[in-house]
DNA sequence: CAAAATAGGGACAGGGTTGTCCCTATTTTT
DNA sequence: AAAAATAGGGACAACCCTGTCCCTATTTTG
């Protein structure tokens, strides 16, 4: 009953999926500079957590083992016990098989985000609570987009590998140095600065033999 | 035709949920130390990849939009179509919803490794790739697993929050000191250095006001 | 009680990343 | 031909994380 630190979000995060957990926990970090974030692998550890703390932001994915998956009912079952054991927290549900009616019953146990998987890209989570902070509520179903091709050199650090990113898809007519001007923006550091990354980005691919055409 | 640099291994991941591609390339880059990993959001541009490129390794999640992820043959017919496009790589298998019967499949067609999402834990993959040098393939059903509850907190370092990790599941039983030795041990450094990322670790919880219990 | 374990610190070097600033050729655009 | 953009570098300080070593109280265990 003592766990209440004015300062901290205090977040749970309900996913199987190991990797993707850690994903998402590292994305609400990201979002929440002051959070503490706790997860939980299965709902089991999931009700523990719940009685024994008090949260501010419960992220569930409804497609647990032990419930069928497959079934409406088990997973809007699961939805609903975590609700009721966290009345004064705000939900999302995040699904990699998500559908229009289950939303609307999400939405009708009190839920207010509802977020496919293969729609959170990294830095989305920012939106989508400001979204909620807004409107009340935040959707994002599933959405095949037309995302560029990835590249990822073992060599290059990560700032490297992000302005690289973003050069990579620069469209045809802008130059490079509107690209880091941008950046600078986007990152608040200087267009020289992000110039200077991509030069020795750039360098390092070459030094080591390849790079992808058209950096 | 030129793309063959043989000092790296040049890998590509089919994956259109972003976090989880993400997560995957991170796992790949730290199991194979000198690898280029390729990511595609979907099916379109993984064939454009792969007519484009030579790969080593090929990582697939046949449950991709546009496909029906329930049909098994939508399922199969995106692993066949990907195998079919490069002959010399080796293919892994990642789904969300796996069965036996999948697996049996898939093998027939070439794949030599079958990982369930929710059994593919960070650091994984090296034992995976491992295995698949040994024996020839490697399969990781569904499994739920008894995980402990995870705590992250901002203001922790990597190492702090991994340290702390390891703590929290301590046996009852066995003193600080040896597990400050086993991570020592697993990490390549002192012992006395794991008890100092321990002890910051607790003094930060300390002063922003929370620790879990039994730390 | 004596010994071991634990809590709670400080000092310090090394390494990598980040970010800024500055430099000169070469190529492309206007 | 002149101006702008681009390639390809170097120097440097600031910062954080890592890892090692050392220190003193206090608590727990044998």
């Amino acid at each position: 009953m003592s766990e209440q630190t004015s300062k901290h979000t205090h977040v749970l995060v309900i996913e199987d999926q190991h990797l993707m957990r850690l994903a998402l926990i590292h994305e609400l970090q990201a979002a929440l500079p002051a959070s503490i974030v706790h997860g939980a692998a299965n709902v089991t550890i999931a009700l523990d957590l719940l009685e024994s703390h008090q949260f501010d932001l419960v992220v569930i994915d409804p497609g647990m083992p032990g419930y069928d998956p497959k079934s409406q009912d088990d997973r809007l079952d699961v939805v609903q016990v975590i609700l009721d054991l966290s009345p004064d927290a705000i939900h999302f549900v995040v699904t990699g098989s998500d559908t229009d009616e289950e939303w609307e019953h999400c939405q009708k146990l009190g839920v207010v985000g509802y977020l496919a998987k293969n729609n959170i890209r990294p830095g989305a989570l920012v939106d989508v609570l400001q979204e909620v902070a807004e409107r009340g509520y935040s959707v994002r179903l599933s959405n095949e987009t037309t995302a560029p091709p990835e590249f990822y050199h073992s060599g290059l650090t990560p700032r490297e590998q992000e302005i690289l990113g973003w050069m990579r898809q620069r469209p045809s007519g802008i130059s490079r140095k509107e690209i880091y001007e941008q950046l600078g923006e986007r990152f608040d550091i200087d267009a020289a600065s992000a110039e200077k990354y991509y030069k020795r980005a750039r360098a390092k691919l070459l030094k080591t033999g390849l790079l992808p055409k058209g950096l």
